[in-house]
DNA sequence: CAATGATCCTGTCCGC
DNA sequence: TGCGGACAGGATCATT
């Protein structure tokens, strides 16, 4: 489940491998996947990456020519640099073509995954709805008690709202409220001002210890060179049996989404 | 307007 | 060994 360590670090790979290179053609290998915005000027290949973005979950890749690929990996879809001859997999749904010798398979088995491109100045029509980026500046206690006071969803619920805060997903919002003791299901709008705190100071931790660990590889994640994250290694109560105090781990259904907590240490 | 539930989809795992 | 069913879940859409 690809969330924001695991998003950056696919686009720390495309800033190693694709570089400034030049994309000739985006093919389709899935009814659906690749979008092309109405609105689209003149045919958007080839031409060089000039900048990448990420914003939540999104990939972003704007080039020179005023267009822009926006990327979302959802939950099973990965980018893979590879060498133009190399053997299709059978989930590959689109690929990257880049100068003449190399592509960018996307694999992605359960089909979510979708690639749009777009004019750069559209860009923002189709990264709607965000909260604050939570490693920035603006991502702070206050921030979040004007967000969550008049919310009457469980904490849980609302820290995967991507409007709260962008690109936290169901692994990080689990260990986030292990690290900072609460309970998922607690109400959102009773948690003061000091525990929210502790929320901010522990998801900035989390996502900062995940990306320096290349993201989390659960399942499907794999970097641009398709090895593993090792995230997966640190993880305190997402899929565990128990926690680090080797206190029993429950697993509570909220909102649909399966919550690993530890009913002794979060309250 | 906000909250909830269904939906998309396929590989994997479990029980019988 | 095989089969049916539950499960995994990000974002979007319809409904309450």
């Amino acid at each position: 489940m690809p969330e924001l360590p695991e998003v950056q670090t696919v686009i720390n790979g495309l800033q190693d491998t694709l570089k400034n290179g030049v994309i000739t053609s985006i093919e389709c290998n899935y009814p659906g996947t690749v979008i092309y915005d109405p609105e689209l000027g003149d045919e958007p290949f080839p031409s060089a990456v000039k900048a990448y973005e990420r914003r939540g979950k999104y990939i972003i890749i704007h080039l020179e020519n005023a267009h822009s690929i926006i990327v979302h990996l959802r939950m099973t879809g990965k980018l893979v640099w590879s060498t133009v001859g190399e053997e299709t997999s059978k989930h590959q749904r689109a690929c990257i073509l880049v100068g003449d010798h190399h592509k960018i398979p996307f694999i992605d088995p359960r089909t979510f995954g979708k690639i749009t491109i777009c004019l750069t100045a559209n860009v923002g029509s189709y990264v709607t709805k965000l909260g604050a980026e939570p490693l920035s500046p603006e991502f702070t206690a206050d921030y979040l008690l004007q967000k969550l006071s008049r919310k009457k969803s469980p904490i849980k619920t609302a820290l995967l709202d991507q409007s709260t805060v962008a690109g936290l997903g169901n692994i990080y919002v689990c260990e986030i409220l292990y690290r900072a003791k609460i309970r998922p299901d607690r109400d959102s709008a009773g948690i003061r001002l000091p525990k929210l705190r502790e929320v901010v100071k522990h998801t900035k931790a989390v996502l900062a210890e995940a990306l320096a660990n290349n993201g989390t590889s659960i399942s499907d994640f794999r970097r641009i060179d398709d090895k593993t994250g090792e995230f997966q290694n640190f993880l305190r109560v997402y899929q565990k049996k128990s926690c680090p105090l080797d206190h029993p781990i429950e697993n509570l259904r909220i909102a649909g989404r399966s919550s690993f907590y530890c009913p002794v240490c979060q309250k």
